[in-house]
DNA sequence: CTAAACCCTGTAGTTGCTACAAGGTCAAGT
DNA sequence: ACTTGACCTTGTAGCAACTACAGGGTTTAG
């Protein structure tokens, strides 16, 4: 399979294979004569793995771990635990964030009664956003 | 006031500083005989409202348009309302992705029994993870 | 007079890709 | 035989919004 098949069945864009081969995610595949990546199911299986853990938001580094401990079947499930919990654990707090982002921005809003520059409730609110980090 | 002593009361770093005037965020203030940028109170404010307006987290391009806008006193409120607005809708939709991607893993934590990696829940959730995209 | 604590510019790194540019290869059609 | 078009190759530069140097200059206190 070529490159462009490959990434028509994974859903990844082929540019984006060949950096993912560049940073050692996922193996080099073998080569035609004139240097054309052939590759097989295997791979096919990595990347769509690769694909849904992205999709779940783990990073880069988080994938390679996950990976590495995945090709050890004696390996057990709780170090894939830990990371996925730890992940589970940075989705939640950015949540918090926004949640607070959220309430913030809503609050100025309703703030503002119209009117011209000089008395923008807005405006005045965004040096005193700070506070609320 | 120097740069060390404005990053110190606007609590921008001195280096966001120079990149924010590189960038056309922040004035270019006036120079000592050796090159040293002395800034006003009016650099303070400004800085002091971009840090609020990136706490509250709009992106550097809606932060130079709040800026054009509130230098113009004549301008009414509303442009300033509108970019407020999609902000929150942006907020709003991160949130809404967040949010699934929170569920989606703890539902594929409480999955998993232990056990070793060839049956591990985790790991075989991953591929499907995109469905759910 | 020297050492610490500032300041300067410019460049490269971060994350996870995406978008070229400039070229090579291959199958099909004329 | 030749050309067209769709593929493939490498390498580099760009995105956001900074941060972290490196390698210098200046100023101030002791």
């Amino acid at each position: 399979m070529l490159i462009g098949e490959l990434a028509k069945q994974s859903g990844v864009n082929a540019e984006t294979i060949r950096y993912y081969e560049k940073i050692g995610l996922l193996p080099a595949p073998m080569r035609t004569a004139a240097r054309y990546r052939i590759y097989t199911d295997a791979h096919l299986d990595r990347l769509r793995f690769i694909r849904g853990a992205r999709a779940l938001g783990f990073g880069i580094d988080a994938i390679r771990e996950l990976v590495s401990l995945s090709s050890d079947r004696r390996q057990s499930c709780a170090a894939v635990d830990a990371i996925a919990k730890r992940q589970l654990g940075e989705v939640r707090q950015r949540l918090q964030q926004l949640r607070s982002l959220e309430a913030e921005l809503k609050r100025i809003i309703e703030e503002c009664q119209g009117g011209t520059m000089p008395e923008c409730r807005i405006l005045q609110a965004m040096p005193a956003a700070v506070d609320r980090e």
